[in-house]
DNA sequence: TGTACATCAGTGAACGCGCGTTCACTGATGTAC
DNA sequence: TGTACATCAGTGAACGCGCGTTCACTGATGTAC
């Protein structure tokens, strides 16, 4: 229990302290559970144990904490995409399916940065911070593709921002329809893990770059 | 203008006539304008010309004309991607492609109804209708799927219901990144369509389908 | 070290709003005779 | 063909609720002297 649990007359005075944190924090609970969309601002307060008019002192309004919680998730979703890739150790292809599996991870462990990023319907455009945050997440997968192709013969090798969008498409199909949060989805024979890196692995067989034969893909 | 034009004073009588495709309709035209959200059934019954307790004759709540909704448009979907698919002519190939093509038009042409299928958050398992509508959509995928693995040499031959699912997790993530509804998206230096279809054909090919020699796919 | 003061984070009461839902009702429609 | 009646779709007024937002305020903190 750190600064979010400040409840009023939990010894804390006049002054929260932290409240921007706790308000962040609180909004991440409940986007958790109840969505993006299930959010308001007076439930935020509560949460962080403080009147409704207090949040103003920090937020604009319920959209401009809705885009903090946004950006920041995309500075976390890119720190781990990038940890994932690992400069593409120990070789580009197996550090490729595993910035994969780092984005199923994230949307299945961080549900609620998820939704915000990409289901709280937040117009980029008004927040700078915001989109740069995502753009840095994507150059991640964006630099791998790069390097990944760049063993190809330069006849026919496809263009990087090409395959960084179809795995980014892949990998966010898998998770928005099968990955995210209890129950109500569709059932699958495999993981949504196992159904990713068999995708990954197929579409760069079809590429042509030689894969470790795995994942049920033929040559 | 039909039935759903009936306003208050325009001429219908006490009893509205056609209420229940009325409301269906006006929750249409709400989605599409401010998401599944956005949409209240007060404003419904606003839209249908109606007093805020008429839309209780017909659905039990607010959820049970959501789904109705979304169960519709699932119907619509397969039917769309059925018609896509022409029982593989000319070839399974040329008509799976087709298929995702299908896919992606849906989702744009009809963003209220692919709205309320996905993104509404409606427990599917508390509407059998629907889901039945669902399962259905996707067997027109795996049917095709089936098709297409059929003359692949048995040894190594993917399982279908795979590759049903990547198509559907790969067009279902270009939809919600790149295709929907005005601005807000990432620009693309091509369209949603030139994607998805470069997408397919290049992981036809790492299953070892021979493709047409198109969309930019190296052999 | 002590005092006066400026700052500003958080208060709490209040507002107008739209929503979901209920209720007793009313009037249009169709059917039985 | 006409009348009585049952049915039930839609009315309109009302309710309680939570929300976003405002306002003059209060009290904690830090700084100048």
């Amino acid at each position: 229990m750190g600064w979010t649990d400040n409840r009023r007359g939990s010894g804390r005075g006049y002054h929260h302290g932290n409240l921007r944190e706790a308000l962040i924090e609180a909004a991440l609970a409940l986007i958790a559970e109840r969505g993006p969309f299930g959010f308001s601002f007076v439930d935020a307060a509560r949460a962080a144990g403080v009147s409704p008019a207090a949040p103003y002192r920090h937020f604009r309004d319920r959209d401009e904490l809705l885009a903090e919680v946004a950006e920041r998730g995309f500075e976390s979703f890119a720190q781990a995409l990038s940890a994932a890739w690992d400069e593409g150790r120990p070789d580009p292809i197996a550090a490729f399916t595993r910035v994969g599996q780092a984005y199923l991870a994230f949307a299945r462990n961080e549900p609620a940065y998820y939704a915000a990023m990409f289901e709280a319907g937040i117009a980029a455009q008004r927040h700078p911070a915001l989109s740069l945050a995502a753009d840095r997440a994507f150059n991640v997968l964006r630099q791998a593709a790069e390097i990944l192709t760049a063993g190809l013969p330069a006849a026919g090798r496809p263009p990087p921002l090409m395959l960084a969008l179809h795995v980014w498409a892949l990998s966010h199909g898998i998770a928005s329809l099968f990955a995210r949060s209890k129950a109500a989805q569709r059932p699958l024979p495999m993981t949504p893990e196992d159904l990713l890196e068999a995708g990954v692995l197929v579409y760069l067989n079809g590429l042509g770059l030689a894969t470790a034969e795995k994942g049920g893909a033929p040559a």
